[in-house]
DNA sequence: TCCGTGACGCGAT
DNA sequence: CATCGCGCCACGG
């Protein structure tokens, strides 16, 4: 499981930023957002930043805080106040075969 | 095995 | 817009 949501975390592109939730969801969880925060605290190597929370707020604390909003405005992320304009620079998944096959039915 | 916890999400107040 | 409550879920004690 974490590997499913680590590959999708690697797939937001410098620039751009994407949900606790969405990346769930294109991971084949669709309520494992508390998943994917455990794989950002438990994968070294990912864009962590990359992740905030839904309607593009930062939900970590402390000092980490500080250093996302950071990141990403040099990336070019640009924060209306203490979240980000999404329809902008929100990462849309595009579905994929185990992405689907996972939400099966 | 039960229970508290948390970088969550969303609707109601 | 700020808070609260409740649902979700894997972990660790």
């Amino acid at each position: 499981m974490r590997a499913q949501i680590a590959a999708r975390i690697r797939q937001v592109p410098h620039g751009k930023v994407s949900t606790y939730g969405a990346v769930a969801r294109a991971a084949g969880f669709p309520n494992g957002a508390r998943q994917v925060v455990m794989t950002l605290n438990g994968t070294v190597g990912l864009p962590w930043h990359r992740i905030v929370g839904a309607g593009g707020e930062i939900k970590t604390r402390g000092d980490d805080a500080f250093e996302q909003r950071m990141r990403l405005e040099f990336e070019g992320v640009v924060f209306r106040g203490r979240r980000i304009n999404m329809s902008q620079f929100e990462y849309k998944f595009s579905r994929s075969k185990s992405a689907r096959s996972r939400e099966a039915r």
